[in-house]
RNA sequence: GGAAGCGUGCCGGAGCGGCCGAACGGAACAGUCUUGAAAACUGUCGUAGUUAAUAGCUACCGUGGGUUCAAAUCCCACCGCUUCCUCCA
């Protein structure tokens, strides 16, 4: 949620967001109005409930002869207390249910518009270019039997599928890959519940237009986890952290679900848009002056890991009305897909500022020992999908694969995985 | 799944209707002492809202309701934890 007092000496600033976003800016206007009225009947009934407690305590003391009276007394005070009291949660209420509508204050400078109106901030290596007709990832995966999709549409219905031998043992160096890179920039690998209660994920800000993506056991009222961000940002929930010897980073690792239920009919082939994937997420609890830099940061390790991989990316910062309602700014790395002819999202990275730490409750004392709201950034360092650009940027005529350098370690020291 | 017990501040732990935002101990922080440190002593020491205010006032003793003039204390529901039995890995 929004910082209140950002809305009381600054709505402009929300009002220049909310356009930049696409969305209601009257909307501002209706929160101020509402803050004010809960305000003054916070007010009220706080020197109501003062006024009860002073008559209370003398109840205590009194004598015999003068208690029926001060007893009288209290109960009418008691009656109007309660009264105030449900005006004021009313309005409390009705502030609330205004204020959480209203999405994140980007940053100054990013692109306006909506999904089309990214700008392109570079783009890095060279499209794979072949001399033969290349094959897509469900040809390669099938040719090599490393991804049997037939029989995880058989076991568990469309977009599932079988990862299978070098393509399961790919995977996990992949993932190990970016887990040495996570430890070595500090971050501390987490594995991950994928089951959560309803506050953690409504805490999250996952339950509100985007709920039907998401997977629900009505038998226990848990849902899935689409992302292990889930998990990390709801790790620190109502605590106040210690940053001051920089922020604290994890890695989470977990296997994410999604029902993608709005995307009927895209991408139907392969696994670029599946129900189940795994999925190595970078979390960061940071000193809000200091989130702009580790934004940077961490689409630095992006990087580093889209070109451990040797892949051809270019990355975009997106435009305003394409954000979710956490996000301040996201940065997406995309990498070419050669069957597609297009670039595909590979990662995915936001700066969340204080919005998303302010509905958990994560605070940090600053320099003065004051608590002040963390802010969180997430970012991708590696998912199920990469390997989609990774076969089908290192394909070979015949078919094989070449393992790009920095994994073979993790495979045993293969080059190269050839059709049988 | 059955039974019993328990959830209080950074930690331990009292309180079991009014004098409790909460004894006491520890930790932490500041100071005195000391060449320095330790020890000892002194002081500070929860979070949030409102407010010009580190003044006052208000809220919070797992969470949500209820009883009462008054609830950490009584009642109800829920959540969590511990122990024992059962079961399973």
């Amino acid at each position: 949620m929004i910082d209140l007092n950002l809305l009381r000496d600054n709505p402009d600033a929300i009002k220049a967001s909310q356009r930049a976003r696409g969305n209601d800016e009257s909307i501002v206007d209706q929160a101020i109005e509402a803050d004010a009225t809960w305000r003054r009947c916070l007010q009220e009934f706080e020197n109501l409930r003062a006024e009860q407690n002073a008559a209370a305590k003398l109840v205590g003391s009194a004598s015999k002869e003068d208690r029926p009276a001060l007893i009288a007394a209290g109960q009418v005070l008691a009656d109007k207390v309660k009264a105030a009291l449900e005006i004021a949660n009313a309005a409390q209420a009705s502030l609330d249910a205004i204020i959480w509508k209203i999405e994140n204050v980007v940053i100054e400078g990013i692109p306006a518009g909506g999904e089309e109106n990214f700008t392109v901030i570079k783009e890095v290596g060279t499209k794979a270019k072949f001399d033969f007709e290349p094959r897509d990832h469900v040809a390669l995966g099938e040719l090599l039997d490393i991804i049997d999709i037939e029989r995880g549409v058989k076991v568990s219905g469309s977009r599932f599928y079988f990862l299978k031998g070098w393509g399961a043992r790919l995977e996990i160096a992949m993932m190990n890959l970016a887990l040495d890179l996570a430890a070595k920039n500090n971050f501390t690998a987490l594995i991950t519940p994928t089951l959560v209660r309803p506050e953690v994920m409504a805490g999250t800000g996952f339950l509100g237009e985007h709920a039907d993506e998401i997977y629900y056991l009505p038998a226990d009222d848990l849902y899935l986890t689409g992302t292990s961000e889930v998990a990390l940002a709801g790790y620190h929930r109502d605590e106040i952290i210690d940053l001051s010897d920089g922020p604290l980073r994890y890695a989470g690792w977990s296997t994410c679900y999604r029902r993608e239920a709005g995307s009927a009919g895209r991408d139907t082939r392969g696994i670029l848009r599946v129900h189940q994937f795994n999925k190595l997420e970078m979390f960061s609890y940071i000193k809000p002056e200091d989130a702009e830099q580790e934004h940077l940061n961490l689409l630095a390790f992006e990087e580093a890991m889209l070109q451990a991989c040797e892949l051809s990316y270019r990355v975009i910062d997106t435009a305003a009305g394409d954000l979710g309602s956490s996000a301040a700014r996201k940065y997406d790395s995309e990498a070419w897909v050669p069957s597609q002819q297009t670039y595909r999202e590979l990662t995915s990275s936001s700066n969340c500022t204080t919005y998303q730490a302010r509905r958990l409750n994560v605070r940090y004392r600053d320099e003065n020992g004051k608590t002040q709201t963390a802010a969180t950034l997430n970012g991708t360092l590696a998912t199920t999908r990469w390997l989609v650009a990774i076969l089908e940027t290192h394909q070979q005529a015949d078919g094989s694969v070449r393992i790009p350098a920095a994994l073979r370690p993790y495979l045993g020291g293969t080059e190269v995985i050839s059709p049988k």
